[in-house]
RNA sequence: GGGACCGUAGUCUAGUGGUUAUGACGCUGCCCUUACAAGGCAGAGGUCCGGGGUUCGAAUCCCCGCGGUCCCACCA
């Protein structure tokens, strides 16, 4: 051993020699005491960020002690491959076009394959000790044929099905999206108060942010309240007209109003006005029109009044309509009304509002449409006590994270749309349509792709939904089930068996743990509850344990425009995967966590530490040694190493690995290193062969314990003090018999 | 509007009812002692956001403020 540590060799040669020596990484379910993790799998962007890196030496820290430990553990690598931004990638970067969809399909691929070469080389880097024969691709034939087949399922019991609704509409991604991906952006807006003529020659007056959507004006309401004539035979809520000091002319109750009808300016159509208990009478002026569709109310108030449904937004988020709005962007259609309907708009007023937006994705975060479209769905929205039960039965680490799922259960108002148009690089519904029925196809014939598979298709002799792929979630929320799947199939996959798998899938429910960010508990957590559940009437897995997003030195979030981003190769190179790791570990669940160089350099430090002990030891020569007479000094560090042990394991199953890291980092550097050592130094030059006995096992244990901390380093001096096994094959309970003994 | 989390030394951070409040970095002094100066030894540094309450005892539980972060919510 060198005078220090060179981190280049020791990559290399260790990431060799796991290569050649996984035994331990491999899980076989056919054995006992199995462990399974089920793992986030990262989109193919190409970039391995250091949320990656954290969350994976997280996983791989539970995986590597639960080994020493004697489990048999599952810890699978993942790649969640569809989806829009590898679709822009494609069109602007590499300018092939969708025209030639197979063309188009096969530039994604090999894109994502690319990319998945790099992000996997990252995780290799990163000491992750998972199984290399069950890496998944959502785009494999084993995963798509698999996914295919849920959704089969699902359909034939009735929880899914195809409908036509309003739905949510982002015009900028020309997709349907579902109320996961959903979300209000606080925003500045314009409160148009339109005078809307009454066929008695007075008019009411109403409150909008959405005057383009004039066209689609099919009613009036108003609250079951006071209203009054004001100035220039103007109607409005007596409320307001108090608050804006309006001289009252005539009140009326609300009744005597509803029995007129309200000519709109522009399109000159005659609606009704209807009184309902759900207007806030409070707002505006108390009246609202309704316009299909401008929000959820609108839906609601649509169907409760039995009103016609005119649509006028086309897919790209122009106005469709017979006047000169036709054709206009929302926000000219805007500017073009303040002057058409100059005579009729009273005031507008500059107002703060949540605005619905595609917040999911935060490049996009474009303002949503409700626009009708037949699209398939998964039915929850009357299930949520069902869900709310579910979730009961999961344990949260931290448990607060459990407040984040039930709000977002108790707020589901809608059925899950999994339909996503004009998505190609997507996963096709395994579905076909024939005299205005739906059927699935053959499981024989899964995976299928209606857009390529022709041969497979044509005897189905039906319209396939080639414009329709399915929402990337359905794809990534059976993770649990697909990582059972490839540890059953062995490479050895027939679509005919489907049933078969997942029968045997279900026996492995729940597994014991998923370990996520907070930030996709309404999807992907959210999500596979939903299908699992569904799907196999078991929860997914009996732990979710939750942790924080990564921030930057200053506490603000990484983002290329800020310039703040950290990379996980470049700290590895500069330092160590060890030293990131041990910067990683040092996080508590839950929390956000800074990103910080100086425990990187204490990581760094401790890996020296580690290393000059062993080079005391290999100096000294020191083997396994005779016991003989344990002086005081031996006694004592044995039994505070013993203690040890039992407390590290204690906070291993709390998840609190920043407690187990610094428990026994002061172990090694002060007890261990800084006293016993000093102290027998004098003995080690006397050839007392129990001070060699000590030295040799307590190191031995230190390096077990700090394995899955610093996989790197230990296993090198591991091999050059110990073993050319790898230091995976050393069990807790054969080093405490050891030394106890 | 509702909710969650947080506020601990110069900075970051653990502790969630019980002796001198954890750890890291930084700081001060001494030491190049053959494993290690990316080190060792010794040390300084805190009104645990403010106020009130419960308790024999509060950083910890409760209430009220102040400050921060985040999530959710249909108000046109």
């Amino acid at each position: 051993m060198d005078k220090r540590p060179d981190y280049k060799i020791i990559e290399k040669e260790i990431i060799d020699f796991w290569e050649k020596n996984n035994k331990e990484f491999n899980f076989d379910i056919n054995k006992e005491n199995k462990f399974i993790i089920d793992t986030p799998p990262p989109f193919t962007s190409g970039e391995a960020h250091i949320g990656h890196a954290l969350e994976f030496i997280w996983i791989d820290f539970l995986a590597r002690y639960k080994r020493l430990k004697g489990y048999n553990v599952l810890l699978p690598l993942g790649f969640d491959c569809h989806g829009l931004p590898t679709e822009l990638k494609i069109i602007n970067k590499l300018k092939i076009s969708k025209e030639n969809k197979k063309e188009f399909l096969e530039a994604c691929t090999d894109w994502t394959n690319k990319n998945i070469d790099s992000m996997y080389k990252t995780f290799i880097r990163l000491g992750l000790s998972f199984d290399r024969n069950k890496v998944y691709k959502t785009t494999d034939r084993e995963y798509q044929a698999f996914t295919q087949y849920t959704l089969i399922k699902l359909y034939k019991e009735g929880l899914l099905k195809r409908d036509k609704n309003p739905i949510m509409w982002c015009p900028k991604c020309q997709t349907a999206i579902s109320m996961q991906e959903a979300g209000y952006i606080n925003k500045e807006g314009e409160l148009f108060y339109i005078r809307l003529p009454l066929n008695n020659g007075k008019n009411i007056l109403i409150a909008t942010t959405r005057p383009e959507l004039i066209n689609s004006c099919v009613g009036i309401l108003i609250a079951k309240d006071k209203y009054v004539e004001i100035e220039d035979n103007l109607i409005v809520s007596k409320n307001y007209a108090i608050k804006n000091n309006y001289n009252i002319i005539e009140e009326y109750n609300f009744d005597e109003i509803e029995k007129y009808n309200v000519k709109i300016p522009l399109i000159n159509r005659e609606v009704k006005i209807y009184s309902d208990q759900d207007v806030d009478y409070n707002y505006g002026t108390g009246i609202v029109w309704i316009c299909t569709y401008g929000d959820p109310e609108d839906i609601k108030w649509k169907n409760r009044y039995n009103l016609d449904e005119i649509v006028s937004i086309d897919d790209k988020g122009n106005i469709i309509s017979n006047n000169e709005l036709n054709g206009l962007k929302l926000k000219e259609a805007r500017e073009k009304l303040k002057e058409l309907l100059k005579d009729y708009i009273i005031k507008i007023e500059k107002i703060k509002h949540n605005v619905l937006s595609h917040t999911e994705r935060s490049d996009c975060l474009s303002e949503l449409e409700f626009i009708p479209k037949e699209q398939f769905f998964i039915k929850m929205k009357d299930i949520k006590d069902k869900i709310l039960n579910w979730q009961e039965k999961i344990n949260f680490i931290p448990e607060y994270m459990r407040n984040k799922l039930i709000d977002w259960i108790n707020n589901i108002d809608q059925d899950w749309n999994i339909s996503r148009t004009k998505m190609l690089w997507g996963l096709p519904f395994p579905f076909y349509e024939k005299d205005n029925k739906i059927y699935a196809v053959d499981l024989e014939d899964l995976p299928i792709d209606p857009r390529i598979d022709k041969e497979k298709t044509k005897k189905y002799d039906g319209r396939f939904f080639e414009d329709e792929t399915v929402d990337v979630w359905i794809e990534s929320s059976i993770s649990p089930l697909v990582i059972i799947l490839y540890s059953i199939i062995n490479n050895d996959f027939d679509p005919k068996n489907l049933d078969n798998y997942f029968e045997k899938i279900k026996e492995y429910l729940p597994v014991n743990l998923r370990q996520q960010g907070y930030e996709i508990i309404r999807t992907w957590l959210f999500d596979t509850l939903l299908r699992v559940e569904l799907l196999t009437n078991k929860i997914p897995w009996n732990n979710a344990l939750i942790h924080g997003m990564v921030l930057d030195e200053k506490g603000r979030k990484m983002s290329k425009s800020l310039g703040n981003v950290v990379d996980p190769k470049e700290i590895m190179d500069k330092y160590s995967p060890d030293a990131l790791r041990f910067w990683a570990l040092l996080l508590s669940p839950g929390n956000d966590y800074k990103f910080s160089i100086k425990d990187i350099e204490t990581g760094q430090a401790f890996a020296i530490k580690l290393w000059n002990i062993g080079r005391y030891l290999e100096m000294n020569n020191i083997k396994e040694n005779k016991k003989e007479e344990l002086k005081e000094e031996d006694k004592y560090i044995i039994n505070k190493f013993l203690l040890l042990i039992e407390e590290a394991d204690r906070y291993v199953n709390n998840y609190r690995y920043d407690e187990y890291l610094k428990t026994v980092k002061k172990f090694v550097w002060e007890d261990f290193a800084n006293d016993y050592l000093e102290k027998i130094k004098e003995r080690i030059k006397n050839n007392d062969s129990t001070a060699k006995w000590v030295l040799y096992n307590i190191y031995k244990g230190i390096l077990i314990l700090v394995h899955p901390v610093m996989p790197y380093i230990t296993e090198y001096i591991y091999q050059q003090l110990y073993s050319k096994s790898p230091i995976l094959e050393e069990r807790f309970e054969k080093l405490i018999n050891n030394i106890s003994g």
